[in-house]
DNA sequence: CGTAAATAATACGCCTCCGAAACGATGAGG
DNA sequence: CCTCATCGTTTCGGAGGCGTATTATTTACG
């Protein structure tokens, strides 16, 4: 671990990276998706509603629409616990680990100061 | 330059500063608000909407709200250009230059896997 | 001058998100 | 059974963002 970074190679990374979401063109998740989404492909599962708005510290609405959200893009999916029918276990999805994927390449490339 | 990053300590940073965004309860800035934010500290001024607009591939109303929305926080601010007045500068503020400067002490430490 | 160009701001309709509260479904326990 | 607790969802009113089109102000120039 321990990976070094001085302020100004911090600024210029998270500059770099804020305009590459912001040009892309494809829709921008908030930081609240995002950091629902990173939890549910890093954490080790399972994962519900409950769950989630506790590690993040919001209310259950928000994951609730996070879910709907983030499910109509396929990045992740809702099942629902057969030995407690009141939980809803959030999965993981194809779509959802390419996108992850994508992300970490963007930030090394970024990291990498490398064009493309 | 060329820090070194492994995909999964890409991850685990993203994950790690989207959750201190997400829980320190300050209102998110969005994406786009970022990028723009971050241009203006970091590029050399002076700075105009239509600049901004074109560096981000935005239509000028999106710079205008974020000038409004960021100049209510105080983070950025607005003056009619003396020799041109139909252009605005967009001028750095004491506030602006303290949220940057937590910013990048928030990656550093978060980079360095430090907890706090 | 007087018309055209350029700039930033605003109006409009649409969409998403928010927090708080109420709701339906399911399970636990007497 | 029947009540109470738990879980996720939905509803409500409000706030803010988006893109397109329009406006007001200022400048350029013929």
């Amino acid at each position: 671990m321990a990976t070094h970074l001085r302020p100004s190679q911090a600024l210029r990374l998270w500059h770099d990276i804020m305009m590459a979401q912001v040009t892309d063109g494809e829709p921008d998740l908030s930081a609240r998706q995002t950091a629902i989404l990173l939890t549910i492909y890093m954490d080790p599962p399972p994962h519900t509603v409950r769950g989630l708005a506790r590690k993040l510290g919001v209310t259950k609405p928000v994951i609730t629409r996070a879910l709907d959200t983030m499910g109509k893009m396929e990045l992740v999916a809702r099942r629902r616990d057969d030995a407690d029918r009141r939980n809803v276990i959030v999965q993981r999805t194809v779509n959802g680990a390419l996108y992850v994927e994508r992300l970490a390449d963007l930030l090394v490339r970024e990291a990498a100061g490398l064009p493309a």
